[in-house]
DNA sequence: GGAGATTATGGCAGTGGCTGACAATTGACA
DNA sequence: TGTCAATTGTCAGCCACTGCCATAATCTCC
C-alpha cells in the first residue's frame, strides 16, 4: 500500500505539529535534504555537488534520496514550487466576472504579498534567492524550470477557459493570452534575479512594469517613447 | 555492418560538396547518426533507446557518438535547429522600416516556405514529424526544447532592439513583444504536432491564427466571439 | 610517392545519476 | 507485547558521459 505524499502542503502551518511521528519525521528529513541541498548548490554549484553529499549532509543514503525526489533537479525547485502554487491558487480566488487579463495581474500581485513568508518554513530567502539565481544560469535547470512553468500555464489556461465558458481546444485566446502573460513575467522573473533587490515589492513592480508593456510592445508604433 | 548512404545527400546540399573526404566523411558520420537516432528513438521511444544502440547501428563507437554530440538529447533536434536558423535568418532579411510585429509574422511564414526541402537532406519529413511529437511527449526533450526556444527569443529580441535603435535592456518592449510571439507561436506548434495535417502549409495558417489571436486575448473583453 | 604533422577514432577505466530487489528497522495499533 | 505496514539501508547493476592514450586515417609539403 501507498501512503500518499502529497497531504503536507498547508501553506502557513510550521512542520511537525500535524500526524504521527511517522509524518513528521518524513517531513523533517524532506525539508532537511531541501536546505542541505539549497546550501551545497550555492556553495559549489549545482553540478559540482553530487546526490551522495546531500544525503550524507542529512546523514540519510543516497537510496532515500531518490525516495523523496525523483531526480537531482527536483530538490532545487521548492520555491518554484511554492510560487506556482501560491499563484494557481489566487487565480482560482478571483471574483467571477473579472475579465482574464486584470484578474491574472491581480491574482499575481496578491500571490507575491505571502510568499516571503512561506518560504521562510523551509530555508532562509536569501538561500532560495541564490537558488534561483542558479536555476537561471544552469542550462539542465533552466531547462527543467521552463518545462514546470509550461505546465503550470497549461492549468492556468485551462482555468481562465473555465472561467470564461470556452471550450480551450477550440478557442485559442485562452492558451495565448496566458502564454503572452507568462512570456511577460518569465522576462519580469529574469531581470528581477539579475538585479539587486530581490524583495517581492521590487518583483510587484517589475510585473506590472512589464505586463504594462505587452499591448505598446503588440502595436505597430513603437515611436512613442515607454516603458522606462 | 555498414549502413551507406551517401549517395542522397550529396546532391543538392552546398555542405556536403565542398571540403576535402575527410570533412565529408564526418558530415556522413553526423547524418547517419542523426538519421539512425531519429528512427530508433521513433520505433522504441527517446528513453528506451540507448547511446550504444545508436552507435552501433551507424557503426562507430559510443565515444565517437559524444564527439559530434554533446548529449543524448542534442541528437534529436536536428530539425529544430533547421528552423531556428531559418527563421532567424529570415527576421534579420526583414527591410529596415518594417515595425516590429509584421516583421515577425512574415519572417515566420517565410521561413516555413523552404523547412520542407531542407529537412529531407538529413532525413524523410514523416520520420521529423514524429520526432517532434515525441519531443512534446518526453519531459527530458521538452524541456530542453523550452530551452533552445528561449536562446532563440533573446536572439530575436536582439535584432529586434537592434532594428529600433533601442537598448534592450532599458525598453522592455523587444523581449515583451518576442515573448508574447512566441508564445503564441508554441501554442501553435503544439496544435500542429497533435493534429494530423503536417504540411508546412498546415503550420503556416496555424501560425497566422494564433498570432491573430493574441491582441483579441490581451482585450478586455471577450464576449464577442472570435478565433475560431 | 613518401615522411611527418594533424585529426578522427576506438578502447578502457572511472564517475555520477538512478533503479530494482531484498533484508533490517522503526512506528502504528490492537 | 506482538503483529503489520511503512521506511530505510545495502548492494548490484544500467546508462549517460568524460579523460586518457594508442592507433589509424587523412592532409601537407617536398
Amino acid at each position: 500500500m501507498k501512503t500518499e505524499q502529497e497531504t503536507e502542503q498547508t501553506a502557513g502551518r510550521p512542520s511537525g505539529l500535524c500526524g504521527g511521528l511517522r509524518e513528521r519525521k518524513k517531513r523533517r528529513t524532506r525539508d532537511a535534504l531541501v536546505r542541505a541541498a539549497l546550501e551545497l548548490f550555492v556553495a559549489k554549484g549545482y553540478e559540482r555537488t553530487t546526490v551522495d553529499e546531500i544525503a550524507d549532509a542529512v546523514d540519510v543514503s543516497q537510496r532515500t534520496f531518490f525516495r523523496y525526489f525523483s531526480n537531482k533537479e527536483e530538490v532545487a525547485f521548492a520555491l518554484q514550487e511554492l510560487i506556482e502554487t501560491r499563484f494557481l491558487t489566487e487565480v482560482r480566488a478571483r471574483p467571477a466576472g473579472e475579465p482574464p487579463m486584470p484578474a491574472l495581474r491581480r491574482a499575481v500581485t496578491k500571490a507575491w504579498l505571502t510568499i516571503d513568508e512561506e518560504m521562510k518554513a523551509v530555508a532562509p530567502p536569501q538561500l532560495h534567492m541564490r537558488m534561483y539565481q542558479i536555476i537561471e544560469s544552469t542550462p539542465a535547470l533552466l531547462a527543467v524550470h521552463l518545462r514546470r512553468q509550461q505546465e503550470t500555464e497549461e492549468r492556468i489556461a485551462q482555468e481562465i477557459a473555465r472561467r470564461e465558458g470556452l471550450d480551450i481546444d477550440a478557442d485559442p485566446r485562452p492558451r495565448v493570452l496566458v502564454a503572452a502573460f507568462a512570456g511577460a513575467m518569465r522576462v519580469a522573473g529574469k531581470v528581477w534575479g539579475e538585479g539587486d533587490d530581490w524583495t517581492s515589492d521590487a518583483m510587484r513592480k517589475l510585473s506590472d512594469r512589464y505586463l504594462a508593456a505587452l499591448e505598446p510592445a503588440l502595436a505597430q508604433n513603437w515611436r512613442t517613447p515607454s516603458g522606462n
